[in-house]
DNA sequence: GTTGCCTTCGGCAGTTAGCG
DNA sequence: CGCTAACTGCCGAAGGCAAC
């Protein structure tokens, strides 16, 4: 009896950048609105993806293997995967979409249209979407010498109040798309029907390996809104009211703007540094960020936060210490 | 190689926040 | 109020880096 989640959702980098820039940036920063679009979307997403996890711990304790938030790429294209799930018999590629309102899918158009509030808006189909995830992956299987084994795609609309609707002919939606509470029921239903092993206990371990060796994260950062280093506000912020620059008194961090006092500010801060200017840092350069001016104090910082060092002296070079990544 | 510069590291002393 | 532990700057030694 497995089930486990080999590779598990973490906070998207799009949505870690997002946070950051919106701290970093002036007030009056033209870029804002567009970065503030974009967090909100990948929040939304993000959302819809962890509500979809919540049911995806209902399934039945059989051979499932799952991971979340897969990239993978197939010759010259890359395609993104919410959801995979692994069984011996088959595997399921979930598309979650976390869309509120009432849906209507379009077979003739192949678009999707939202209705909310008396207002009309149209999405990219999502049909198409999984259907080209699940044509690549099928390709990237077979590229990888993995025997052939049936790919069924689901459309899941976390948002449960949700209405679907779509004309009765169009057949591809009415069995693709489905509310996350009925995927559990969906899933049992495809163990029922594909009972056949395809893959044999030494392919499903290749396969994992290979998933998670194969697995390529989008790197995002800031050159996607094209904006400089420069432009990023320098000095440790406050982790309540976000306010920069904190000064340090005795040991801590004192925030001008609340009154806030914390002793571990710079963390949150030198986070931003990696995410923002660069995934190394020097004394002087973390100096220059914290802003401040003892070289003594930086160096007791970062000893504190034992990050992985290479070079003696004058040529140390802290890095970022990734998080780990077991399988 | 020599020189100057930068950083690390341990130790020391002065200062301070926090606690009983 | 006084004590203690923590914090910080400063010192000197050591070692790497870069320019001469």
């Amino acid at each position: 009896m497995i089930f486990l989640i080999v590779k598990e959702r973490t906070v998207p980098v799009k949505i870690k950048l997002g946070k950051a820039l919106l701290r970093r940036l002036p007030k009056n920063h033209p870029k804002r609105a567009t970065i503030e679009q974009d967090l909100a979307k990948g929040q939304a997403g993000y959302k819809g993806e962890e509500a979809l996890d919540f049911y995806l711990k209902r399934l039945p304790q059989k051979n499932f293997y799952i991971f979340q938030d897969l990239r993978l790429q197939h010759t010259y294209s890359y395609f993104q995967i919410d959801t995979l799930i692994l069984s011996p018999c088959f595997a399921v590629i979930l598309e979650v979409k976390n869309i509120s309102g009432t849906l209507y899918f379009d077979p003739y158009f192949q678009q999707l249209i939202r209705t909310m509030n008396d207002k009309v808006e149209g999405f990219q189909d999502p049909l198409t979407q999984v259907r080209r995830q699940s044509e690549l992956f099928k390709k990237w299987i077979t590229e990888h010498n993995i025997p052939d084994i049936p790919i069924k795609n689901f459309v899941v609309i976390s948002h449960p109040s949700t209405i679907i609707t779509t004309p009765p002919e169009n057949s591809q939606a009415l069995q693709t798309v489905c509310h996350a509470f009925q995927l559990v029921s969906k899933i049992e239903a495809l163990t029922n029907h594909f009972i056949k092993e395809k893959l044999s206990e030494k392919n499903l371990k290749k396969l994992n390996r290979l998933l998670i060796k194969k697995h390529n994260p989008l790197q995002y950062n800031i050159q996607h809104y094209n904006i400089s280093q420069n432009e990023i506000l320098k000095g440790v912020h406050c982790p309540e009211c976000s306010f920069i620059p904190m000064a340090r008194v005795q040991g801590a961090w004192v925030c001008a703007n609340c009154n806030t006092r914390a002793k571990d500010a710079h963390v949150e801060t030198i986070d931003d540094y990696f995410l923002l200017i660069r995934p190394t840092v020097t004394n002087k350069q973390l100096r220059q960020f914290l802003q401040i001016s003892s070289p003594d104090l930086c160096n007791r910082i970062l000893r504190a936060l034992n990050l992985p060092c290479t070079g003696k002296g004058k040529g140390r070079i802290y890095f970022q210490s990734e998080p780990l990544e077991k399988n």
